[in-house]
DNA sequence: GCTGCGATTGACTTTTACGTAAATGCCGTG
DNA sequence: CACGGCATTTACGTAAAAGTCAATCGCAGC
């Protein structure tokens, strides 16, 4: 089952950052874990985010880009105005997220080429010796 | 027919960077145009390079990981050696890109389900409004 | 009660990736 | 030829995202 919650140094380890980092993030707003006394309690929906946190940062987002993202994924509001204000965001964050895509795909694209070449070299060199 | 040159000021027009951005590139060591007296000359190269350069910052790649980048594609090296190192550090790369990959997707999903939230959300409201 | 370990806070420092300002060079036009 | 406009260099500044360090706290085991 499920773990009910973690200590930061697990965390630490799992993701591979430091317990500054952590802390850094919960200052910053993106996290909240729990507390007995002052020893931080990391929930599953506390890993989760920063396991979103993590994957944000690797994708290049800014703690604030982070910070919006994240929002997105809360509860949506009551209001008609606002869920559509917050529905034109969230397709901005994916054409955003589609960009992306498109640069990754050829930054690939240009790796395979220069692999290729290297091959290729490697067999020329192959033959003369 | 592709242009000869280009000036800096074209460059961060095209790309919407500033010339500080593209001489911080140069003291970088990413491109190198030629110069008319001390005016910078951009040849398509170098534009291709600037182009590559904003790719990878899209992607969240440092200075570092974009000059890495660009390296592997330059002429493949001579040895043996040199070209199967270099080969190993493309596929690094590449998983390295297939991870973000990865991440891209997943933030995706979620922000399509968040978008979905939003619309169910609407369109209960709409019925009783 | 002391020791050691892990956690905490707070303050200060560092790195990256530029921004900004000041002073100056070059050059085409009226 | 002087002017506007773009370009250059040098120098210093800054925001984001942590890293590092020091002092302290709480608790388990001896």
């Amino acid at each position: 089952m499920a773990r009910e919650y973690y200590t930061i140094t697990e965390l630490t380890r799992e993701f591979d950052i430091s317990t500054r980092t952590l802390r850094f993030y919960e200052d910053e707003g993106l996290i909240q874990p729990l507390r007995r006394g002052r020893t931080r309690l990391f929930r599953p929906s506390d890993r989760h985010l920063v396991k979103q946190i993590m994957r944000g940062k690797r994708l290049g987002f800014s703690i604030n880009e982070i910070r919006e993202i994240i929002k997105m994924y809360d509860e949506p509001p009551g209001e008609a105005g606002q869920l559509r204000l917050l529905i034109k965001r969230i397709e901005e964050k994916r054409s955003d997220l589609r960009q992306k895509r498109r640069d990754l795909e050829e930054t690939l694209a240009e790796l395979d080429q220069a692999e290729e070449s290297c091959v290729e070299r490697l067999a020329e060199l192959g033959v003369n010796t």
